[in-house]
RNA sequence: GUGGAUGUAGCUCAGUUGGUUAGAGCACCAGGUUGUGGCCCUGGGGGUCGGGGGUUCAAGUCCCCUCAUUCACCCCA
């Protein structure tokens, strides 16, 4: 095929058992947020520039991972990159801090990064996510993780484990990020050359390095430097996903990429992923609202999910074929099978049908591959009787009914 | 953005030291007599060998470029 007619990279067509599954999943998170509170909101899939731009200007998927466009009003467009920014711009634009708090929102849909694609990584994914707005009591970090935890389960997977960390707030970071840019900058020379310029641009993620990890297993933990209010949050916090049954686990290299998190910050990866794929990940980000013109103080906290990273660690047991059923003509009574088919539709019954005018036995052929009930019509027993044949292709019995007998019939099969 | 691997039918792949009209399996379609699938048999459709340029009498095969896929890094779901 042309190259210029094929697919953007890194992104993918989902087809048939897989595109099912797909939507599967999608109901059950709406289902399973919906059930700790939280209400589906949708948002356009882009927005003003601005509205990512203002969030985080030093991370690199708002720097040079944007799908960007002006369009013909000279409006400047982002296809989104991620669900947060977008939730909190709703947020502050339909004036939710004058509803009853804590507001509890989720979403589900495309996000779009232009990155160098690899495995589970697209330039288009699908990302379910939750916000929690109005609290900044550890119990909202608690309920938003566990209705992560919760979600994961109820696809299938079994109980995740969680890493956590606190990255401090304004009052204590400021003095742990000193310390971290004193430490390394005294190993400045055996740095690499990412580490190098992640001195400049964003201390903190230097404890993502995976090469210089001697240097950062000795580098300063932040636990050492939390304020008081931070130290009691992430106690209290740990305290409440233990009591509701949730092993977790301090991360203190666990710093995430966008910047606006503050205090909590939480990943799951997964065993096939390789430790380096999340599966869902988030934190709390009391600033954000503020910095989308929201009021004053608006604490939140939220996750998002990848949900092709949920799919592809999920066992393919669950995939049960459907119930079809294949409606077949005797050659000179198509015109009398296609309105059945039609007729059984509307009763509700998954149908297929021939619409090649075939023989018989080429559509028993193509009945076997995506069926396993078979309706004959034709022949004496419709001309006389107007009876069919139904036929169970995997057990390969058939008995012959009135027509009018076939819906209860095939009712009474399902 | 950096580095490695790979690009032949819808899919998985053969294709000998460059040498006639490029193959197989699976999938798809049709037949194997009159109204019945899965097995078997026969036949058929489908490829500008990713694209462009070069070397050569001759390139799927050698060289260069490019595009794409994939893996690792970066970053992230």
């Amino acid at each position: 095929m042309r190259q210029e007619l094929q697919r953007p990279r890194g992104t993918q067509d989902i087809l048939a058992p897989i595109s099912s599954r797909m939507e599967q999943l999608r109901r059950i998170a709406i289902d399973t947020a919906t059930r700790y509170g939280y209400d589906l909101l949708e948002t356009p899939i882009f927005e003003q520039s601005a509205v990512f731009l203002r969030v985080g200007e030093s991370t690199d998927i708002v720097q040079h991972e944007r799908y960007t466009f002006t369009d013909v009003g000279g409006v400047d467009l982002t296809l989104r990159p991620e669900g947060t920014a977008a939730v909190a711009r709703a947020y502050v634009e339909n004036g939710m801090a004058n509803k009853p708090q804590p507001v509890r929102l989720c979403y589900y849909g495309p996000m779009f990064r232009r990155e160098k694609p690899e495995a589970l990584r697209y330039r288009q994914h699908t990302q379910f996510g939750a916000e929690l707005y109005g609290s900044t009591q550890p119990e909202a970090d608690a309920e938003v993780i566990l209705l992560a935890c919760a979600t994961v389960e109820a696809m299938g997977l079994p109980a995740p484990l969680v890493r956590l960390n606190s990255i401090g707030c304004s009052v204590c970071r400021p003095q742990y990020r000193a310390s971290l840019l004193e430490y390394y900058h005294s190993h400045e020379e055996e740095l690499c050359a990412d580490c190098q310029s992640r001195l400049e641009t964003n201390p903190l993620r230097l404890l993502d390095c995976k090469v210089d990890i001697d240097i950062r297993d000795r580098a300063p933990d932040i636990k050492d430097y939390w304020c008081a209010d931070c130290a009691a949050h992430y106690a209290e916090l740990v305290a409440l996903l233990e009591a509701s049954g949730r092993t977790v686990v301090r991360d203190p290299f666990l710093v995430r990429g966008l910047d606006y998190y503050t205090r909590t910050v939480f990943e799951i990866a997964h065993p096939s992923l390789g430790n380096r794929a999340a599966l869902f990940g988030g934190g709390r980000y009391d600033g954000l609202a503020t910095t989308l013109d929201g009021p004053e103080t608006t604490p939140a906290v939220g996750f998002g999910m990848g949900m092709e990273r949920i799919l592809s660690v999920l066992e393919d047991k669950n995939l049960t074929p459907e119930r079809r059923i294949y409606v077949a003509h005797i050659p000179g009574s198509e015109a009398d099978a296609f309105v059945l088919a039609e007729h059984l539709r509307q009763e509700g019954f998954p149908i297929d049908t021939d619409l090649l005018r075939r023989s018989l036995k080429a559509q028993l052929r193509d009945a076997s591959k995506r069926s396993n009930i078979v309706i004959i019509v034709g022949g004496d027993e419709w001309a006389q009787f107007k009876q069919v044949t139904v036929k169970d292709l995997a057990q390969n019995e058939q008995r012959t009914m009135p027509v009018e007998d076939l819906v209860p019939y095939l009712q009474q099969l399902s």
